[in-house]
DNA sequence: GCTTGTGGTGAGAGCGTTTCCAGGTGTGCG
DNA sequence: CGCACACCTGGAAACGCTCTCACCACAAGC
């Protein structure tokens, strides 16, 4: 009877390659010297023998953690709900299966940033991923933090940041409301303490200022729920409104919804946007017109800079693109 | 100047306790001997010093792998972009984060279940959760894995397996779809390998068979894009259908934005019926009759398996609830 | 008295890796 | 020739934990 097949070890391609644990080690990892032959055959033996080095022993040695985590903040842990975590939690462990790291889900009370130093203390994270963060939990971040952690939508000096442009999407979106003839347009929005949300409602903000028309804000939390209820409130203070831009794609959905039901006609009497380009957008209706926001890429660079621990530069923006369907 | 702040060791607790590290293990492992005051001493040293034990450390002395793999079985690694594989690693991650578990996500050719060994060699794994398998690849799992393994989806005998209710769901629809008086129900189906998709037409089929109706079966693939197609198919083959099953809210909103296209009415000319309650099934037009999936307790209950490594017992099937809309 | 348990404890080995350090060779240069 | 210096290698010490084993004290049984 043969033994139950132990995965090879690095003690097992060096005797296989006739060198010592150190010389294997060395060849494998591409540190320091080792001659041309010696390193042909320690990567032949690995090669044939299959090895894969244990995730664990390394972690232990090299002190380094053996998952992201994704830290969600918000008021309750019900943030971890939205599709949009377990997006960015499937690419980033998309990304981190190669490197043999997992992913983990957190929930940090914004009230209570302090809770992130049990994680930086934690040697089993070797990198952390920030979710709807705000100024403060970003300056909350430990010390001994930086350079294993990244910002997904808000941007910051010490942490490196990333995000699609709201900014532009958002502008790109009015002006062509604007361009295609509506004026009194109103948007509904997210929280106001997510920065993401406040860079679309600043861009709303300036490009209606640029046309000299007046802002008509509501607001809004990401759900359907709540857009329904917001399309309600903008059609009750501003009965003439011909636009309402949605924060996201729910966030459209959910007021296109509410507007069918009062009878209003998308686009012919409001146009309706939305921002985010999901799969059902455009099955929607109409169909919605939207702005792409690539969530996958986003994750993933984020995760590379968690994990790699670059210097922290400017907050890296991903383009968004306009979806032009039939709401608007 | 104080240093960095090294995370507390069980070497950290035992001193604390005035115990060796083995009794300390001991106390915070729960198992083996110790009088009450040591346990109470150490248990008291470790609260005090925030210790939380290194995952990498303990892996590597209990061999027990560092991280859980959602694997998902298709023809390409596209299907790793389906919105329910993040939904399921989201679950797993959330599930697993108090264990010092990361999730992380991986592809298996349906052609090629063989790879399965390498997961099952790699000393990083400690559990897998399989997703959209065969029976081929269930019966490809090879022994060193037994009781690392769950599925979700498709039941076997080997591998603890969990589902939601998707022949009790569907049955349910058809019936309800019957009961409202449509006689001509044809149904857009996944693709024909998977089981779950198998479970919902053999339900189909039988009530429909039950009421001395004829099946009328299209074949989907859980695109919005797939479904769009078909429901033309539907009607190009079948002119006088009256209600249409889609194996998912996606498959049904595709549908109806088909029909929607070619001016027929939903629900006056069509039914249409989905599966899942995604959260914008509610703001279709109509809002969509659809059947209740907790993919969220699935992935835990999966995750659970495949990491406790119990017995394997008949398929869990988690109960499907049928939610009454507008377009049925 | 001596054995046999049984509850409680600690010394120490070992998990698989990386890395420091102490050697070796050889080559070039004074 | 002697010495520096580059290149190459292996021994061994960590990393933090679990777990086997040996030990000690005490009580019960012959």
């Amino acid at each position: 009877m043969t033994t139950p097949r132990r995965a090879p070890t690095l003690e097992d391609v060096a005797r296989a390659a006739g060198v010592s644990r150190a010389t294997a080690s060395r060849v494998l990892a591409g540190t320091g010297y080792a001659s041309p032959v010696t390193r042909d055959r320690v990567s032949a033996a690995a090669g044939r023998l299959g090895y894969t080095p244990d995730p664990a022993a390394r972690a232990l040695v090299r002190g380094t953690g053996v998952r992201l985590v994704t830290v969600v903040c918000g008021t309750s842990p019900a943030v971890l709900d939205d599709p949009y975590v377990d997006r960015v939690v499937g690419a980033a462990a998309r990304f981190c299966a190669p490197h043999g790291l997992g992913v983990t889900l957190h929930w940090l009370p914004t009230r209570d940033p302090a809770r992130l130093r049990r994680l930086a203390e934690d040697r089993g994270v070797s990198g952390l991923i920030l979710l709807n963060t705000t100024a403060a939990v970003l300056a909350a971040v430990p010390r001994t933090l930086r350079g294993r952690v990244a910002s997904i939508g808000v941007g910051s000096p010490v942490v490196p940041s990333f995000d699609v442009d709201n900014g532009g999407g958002t502008a790109a979106m009015v002006r062509h409301l604007y361009a295609t003839g509506r004026r009194r347009v109103a948007m509904v929005t997210g929280p106001r303490w997510l920065a993401c949300a406040g860079r679309s409602v600043h861009a709303y903000r300036q490009v209606m200022r640029e046309a000299g028309l007046p802002a008509r804000l509501v607001r809004g939390d990401f759900t359907v729920h709540r857009a329904r209820m917001a399309a309600r409130e903008v059609l009750a203070r501003w009965p003439d409104t011909d636009a309402i831009v949605g924060i996201s794609d729910a966030t459209a959905l959910g007021v296109m919804d509410r507007l069918r039901g009062d009878g209003v006609q998308v686009p012919g009497d409001v146009a309706v946007t939305g921002f985010d380009d999901i799969p059902l957008a455009a099955v929607a209706t109409p169909a919605l017109t939207t702005a792409t926001h690539p969530v996958a890429e986003i994750a993933a660079a984020a995760a590379n800079a968690a994990l790699s621990g670059g210097a922290v530069r400017p907050p890296t923006v991903f383009p968004s693109r306009l979806v032009r369907r039939l709401s608007a």
